[in-house]
DNA sequence: AGGATTTTGTTCTCACGTTCACAAGCTCTT
DNA sequence: AAGAGCTTGTGAACGTGAGAACAAAATCCT
């Protein structure tokens, strides 16, 4: 489930407040999910809480973190070196979740072999052998649209099998294949549709099959 | 929906194709998505399309602009210039797509009055009235977590009116006001437990509740 | 002009995810 | 030791979204 990470994330800042057992109820505030939700997307991993008690934070932190292959470092490589990609490399959030930014590749002969958060900007050619040498399986794709493509075939080739596409571009790839996509300027888009809506329908105040759609927060 | 955008981005391509005309399954394939939920989602917005012959690529480019707002330029505030927010300060993408990056705030004194991307860094103080100066509805936080929530706080009594939050923290809003959540190291850490299952499944090949869910590109 | 063909708009069905509600089970008090 | 009080785990209802299938409509060909 994809909401694991999250209840990861809740239970570490309550190991980190000093709390050793918290409720369904607790978590899920923390989480910001339903109880019930989250007990079910719980009892998936197995029966880690016990009744009338709650959960053990630090011992369900580790079924989660392993469940999540957090006991182990993945190592990543991030394909473009502009200034989302520079961002992703000097983020701190990934190592001390189980990431760790092993390479940078770019295209752009200014970049390579320069510098940036401690890693030298590696150029394209390389991938394959970077790929292979430290075993990577995730990779990061931080270019222009019109590069995500042929940046996602290599990446395929050279045997990454989950990629993370930043890119304003739809990538596809063979099945086996994770793909997920983060695309900011769709994120702005979708708030100014909101807005649109909002200022469109405050004189109105109109029904419209666009009236409940979940995304305004509670 | 949160599709729209995403339609428009491949319409706009169409575009440039010199495309004056596609079908739902043209559409359909270039945003990657099922030709039915394609014409579904048109539908909401009126009967654009001609039976038997398909959509006007500009017509339906402009009512889809149309209907996310994108007749007008929205103002955004971008709360946090570390490396993500100047990253999101000089995206192009934005420009394009009606979102202009009206101002940057930040609290770090080193920071304030640094020029980022064209535009001078303000202190958390002016908050407010640069929102009522420029009309602004849209932020965007791109802080560390432990301020997310103060910020948000901030920007909602300021009276912004949706929220896009870059930092690792659930920010607790009022009722009509939107959030958004991008988590970074979350959707890599979604990848890695694809990967964690991956390499633990591969042997004994088990069913699991986890075998089929969607998000492995197909 | 009339039918064949294509493609939209819509209806219907289905499956999934979410939520409610309750039984099972643990702890603490008396 | 037995019951009261919580809290988990799960079975059942609910609502929502996705996909298939079909009818309406426009064009093209004869």
């Amino acid at each position: 489930m994809a909401r694991l990470p999250v209840y990861l994330r809740a239970l570490t800042a309550l190991v980190d407040q000093g709390i050793s057992t918290c409720s369904s109820n607790d978590l899920a505030a923390a989480a910001g999910v339903n109880p019930a939700k989250l007990r079910k997307d719980l009892s998936y991993l197995g029966s880690y809480g016990t009744r009338g008690v709650g959960y053990d934070v630090e011992y369900l932190r580790y079924q989660i973190a392993r469940e999540l292959g957090q006991t182990q470092d993945w190592d990543v490589v991030i394909v473009g070196v502009g200034h989302l990609g520079s961002a992703l490399s000097a983020y701190r959030g990934f190592s001390t979740r189980g990431i760790r930014i092993a390479a940078l590749v770019d295209s752009d002969p200014e970049r390579i072999g320069t510098e940036v958060a401690g890693v030298t900007v590696a150029p394209m050619a390389d991938l394959e052998s970077i790929v292979r040498e430290h075993g990577i399986a995730i990779a990061v794709i931080a270019t222009p649209g019109e590069a995500a493509q042929g940046v996602a075939d290599a990446l395929v080739s050279a045997g990454v099998t989950s990629i993370l596409n930043f890119a304003p571009a739809i990538v596809t790839v063979p099945e086996g294949v994770a793909v997920r996509k983060v695309d900011l300027s769709i994120e702005l888009q979708i708030l100014a549709y909101h807005e649109q809506r909002r200022s469109a329908e405050a004189p109105g105040g109109g029904a419209g099959p666009w009236a409940a759609d979940g995304e305004v927060s509670l």
